[in-house]
DNA sequence: TATTGCTGCGCAATCCGTTGAATAAGTAGT
DNA sequence: ACTACTTATTCAACGGATTGCGCAGCAATA
């Protein structure tokens, strides 16, 4: 249950809103922790109510009020201490994994067709995060170190998935246009 | 939302009570899918009463009595249709990367040692990993190519993490005994 | 002109998942 | 003899997460 500390992270060196944070899940963040703007701002809602965030209400003309978010020093120490106590191993949740599990009871054709459509996502993802890598390491800038490692273990995890789907590739391949066996 | 999937999947080639079933997803599917017993059970109660699973009865002695769960034709077709239809790209949640992410907070000596155990744990999983693929390619049944892909999948992850943190490793060496920037 | 999309916030219902506990009897170890 | 673990199932409470909906107005596109 790190909603929160994800928010927490992300409010550590910039004032956002809710939209704000949902965006970034979507991109940056979301390369580690994901979430829907519902969730965010109910945890936002709770963060203030425990003092750990404040915020400024910010009217706009033309677009919705809005509400702009920082951390205070209690949402500071409680993302300190929450770093240093060790964090669970994550809990593996892969929907397309369990197909391929199993896979016998599907036609060999059809799981390669969704292979494809996942590794499309896969190599989007990777250059994506390539650009970014790539962006940062030019300006070496002392802050980005963790957010670059950040990056390199999105690269490396889609080039790992990559060459799976090499693998899952070539041994469908030989077993196509056979009956299956279910 | 398919832990029932997964369950019924593990169902597909054999009858097996909730405690078996926990117990494969310790392992096995565990690399692809985790869930306790209490979830386990509850879905096992829902499946049957939507007629996907069915149970025998079985009085032990010594034993307390267990329920054979088995795939009904419901239960199947369920299955293939899910099988059919496109997988929504898994969330992420990995709190360590939450983190690394946020690591300007933490001293780099504490975020060594925390990646140390991880690595520890990926290590051991790996080697076990690999001795499950070796043991299930020298007897070359057709039907498991697919739980060997699975592993594979499981190996190739596990090493790209490790040489994540290699890089991770190099990266913070370099700022240890440095002050924090916070 | 109608539709879609973006900015921005929020509620309610439901479902999924975790934690913790209880029951019950056998077996293995100190 | 006592403790701990394994087999086997289930309940209760809570909190996290998803889905669906609603409001509101502006900009751009079809």
């Amino acid at each position: 249950m790190s909603l929160r500390h994800a928010i927490l992270v992300l409010l550590q060196d910039q004032e956002a809103s809710g939209y704000d944070l949902a965006r970034e899940f979507a991109n940056s963040i979301g390369l580690v922790w994901n979430a829907t703007h519902q969730q965010i701002y109910l945890e936002l809602g709770k963060l203030n109510e425990q003092d750990m965030v404040k915020y400024r209400h910010i009217p706009q003309d033309g677009k919705p009020d809005k509400k702009l978010y920082r951390i205070t020093e209690a949402g500071r120490d409680e993302l300190i201490r929450w770093l240093r106590k060790p964090a669970a191993p994550p809990r593996i949740r892969d929907a397309f994994m369990v197909k391929i599990a199993g896979g016998a009871l599907s036609e060999p054709s059809a799981v390669l067709r969704e292979l494809e459509d996942q590794a499309d996502l896969r190599r989007e993802r990777l250059s994506t995060f390539e650009e970014l890598a790539q962006a940062l390491s030019e300006r070496n800038s002392e802050k980005d170190t963790y957010t670059y490692l950040t990056l390199r273990r999105g690269i490396l995890d889609q080039r790992a998935w990559l060459s799976w789907a090499d693998e899952v590739r070539a041994e469908l391949r030989k077993r196509e246009d056979l009956p299956t066996s279910a």
